[in-house]
RNA sequence: GCUCCCUUCGUCUAUCGGUUAGGACGUCAGAUUUUCAAUCUGAAAAGAGGGGUUCGACUCCCCUAGGGAGCGCCA
């Protein structure tokens, strides 16, 4: 009889949402979800210094974005510091940790001649089996786990497999400051026990934590959760994930016109795997979903593959939801703000009806609104230097001759359309390739675009042939 | 330095002792298309190296090399 699942994803607020940490609620997000479990989330802003109130807004608006919400509000780790002072009192007590008095010089001065010696750099026991009587005055002691000295820390892992350390290579790790704050280590612990926490899936940064964690477990006679150490994403060159790869928040990821879908449908694939199985909705993610599917080797992340399929998610999503992202994507950044504002409500229409033949092209919503472009430009066009050469004295002739048979078109319908300049174009002899790109050019000031058809019928008779006017001469 | 983890096409991966080592992205070629995109077809492209175990290893074991993570009164 399995308990109920509980998951967590535990961000320290001191930056943005990376990508790693992105993929990591993810996966905590998706084994809770496919298991009926709950998945929380909990604030580790124990660091006063360098946790900050934006960043814990960053963090829960990427969360958001991507649609991974917590099934609880968040728990903020520092306000649970008495009750970790206390576990800490009752360690103490079980004669499980003891006091330490050393003083940061004095720690400073063993670990580098531990160095020195070629021995690692860990905490000699000074102060383990020392009486409370030899204490210095005026010094405040911080309190340490006095972990087993033999045998061996194993840790049954879901993804990395069984992971073995030798206690003797595994200090006293301290639990309480001597300020009476506690440490990390500590907090995890009493808050993942606290919060009924069973599967612990984070970072392989964590993997040798884990040990330490473990050995509080025990010492507190608790069950421990079973951990699973997903590796980290490395950056296209391999080396750790720095922010000139791809270590930007989510929320640069929105700016640069990703969907949801698709990010969360590339960082599930990054790492795990179903099969041959690339696309995911997300109800198969969530049947899907599993541990073991996880690899154990670091993975790279790459931008092409992602705009692959965010161009796949563009083109799968429906016209109305694309609206409501792009307006989501303009929303988020300052300049897409200013870009926003410039739109009228009959902008927008026409953007909507231009939809079809936008996402066809676009692999990110930026490259969707920039091929759009063309629908909210004033007359007269700017012609870019590719399309300009296109409008050669040939090419004017040829759209000169094309006006009257535009203008005879009854129904302004891209099929209309089509069948009036095919019978023109046969009419005078040309391939329509010929008209088409002058008229591409003539319309959008682009070589590229949306069917020329639609963009003619999208801008409308007047705009249209006031566009190709200009161009004709 | 010590501890732990990892290693299949350029990238993400499948394979769970017997396969022509499969798929996807990217690349290249072709088809299609009014351009671009999309789509379709095809091509090149991989088991780090060395030892074992086995009738048989990408798959299991060991060593080497390379990569990564951790070793704070940070989280």
């Amino acid at each position: 009889m399995p308990a109920k699942i509980v998951t967590r994803f535990a961000p320290s607020p001191t930056g943005f949402l990376h990508i790693g940490g992105a993929r990591t609620a993810l996966f905590n997000w998706l084994y809770a979800r496919s298991r009926g479990g709950r998945y929380l989330l909990r604030i580790e802003d124990t660091d006063r210094e360098r946790s900050t109130e934006a960043a814990v807004d960053a963090i829960l608006d990427g969360l958001t974005w991507l649609g991974l919400e917590a099934d609880e509000p968040p728990v903020y780790q520092f306000q649970r510091a008495a009750r970790h002072r206390e576990i800490a009192e009752a360690l103490l007590s079980k004669g499980a940790a003891y006091r330490c008095y050393c003083t940061p010089a004095e720690l400073e001065a063993m670990r580098e001649t531990a160095r020195a010696e070629g021995r690692p750099p860990v905490y000699d026991g000074t102060w383990r089996d020392r009486d409370a009587g030899e204490a210095p005055a005026g010094v405040k002691p911080a309190i340490r786990l006095k972990a087993p000295r033999e045998g061996e820390t194993v840790i049954e892992d879901a993804v990395q497999g069984r992971v073995v350390f030798a206690n003797k290579d595994l200090d006293d790790l301290i639990i309480l400051r001597s300020d009476g704050t506690p440490t990390y280590n500590l907090s995890v612990v009493v808050d993942d026990h606290d919060m009924g926490v069973t599967h612990v899936i984070r970072g392989d940064d964590h993997l040798t934590n884990a040990a330490r964690q473990s050995q509080i477990y025990l010492a507190m006679g608790w069950e421990r959760p079973v951990f699973a150490h997903v590796p980290l994403i490395h950056g296209p060159d391999g080396a750790k994930l720095s922010k000139r790869h791809g270590a930007l928040g989510v929320d640069a990821y929105r700016e640069m016109g990703y969907l949801p879908a698709a990010l969360r449908n590339y960082l599930v694939r990054l790492g795990w795997s179903h099969g041959d199985q690339e696309i995911f909705s997300s109800e198969e993610l969530v049947r899907h979903f599993d541990l073991p599917q996880i690899g154990r080797s670091a993975s790279r992340f790459d931008f092409a593959k992602l705009e692959n399929l965010n161009g796949h998610y563009i083109r799968a999503t429906p016209d109305a939801e694309l609206i409501g992202h792009l307006k989501a994507m303009l929303a988020a950044s300052e300049a897409g703000r200013a870009r926003a504002a410039a739109l009228s409500p009959a902008d927008w229409s026409r953007l909507a009806a231009a939809m079809p033949g936008l996402k066809e092209r676009a692999r990110t919503l930026v490259a969707l609104l920039d091929g759009a472009a063309y629908l909210f430009a004033v007359r007269p066009l700017a012609i870019d230097p590719a399309a300009a050469k296109l409008l050669t004295p040939d090419a004017r002739q040829v759209l000169k001759a094309a006006l009257p048979v535009l203008e005879a078109v009854g129904d302004w319908q891209a099929a209309s359309l089509e069948a009036a300049l095919k019978a023109h174009a046969e009419a005078a002899g040309l391939k329509l390739g010929k008209l088409a790109q002058p008229l591409r050019a003539a319309l959008t000031g682009r070589t590229t675009s949306p069917g020329i058809f639609d963009v003619l019928a999208v801008l409308g008779r007047e705009e249209a042939l006031g566009r190709i006017a200009d161009q004709a001469g």
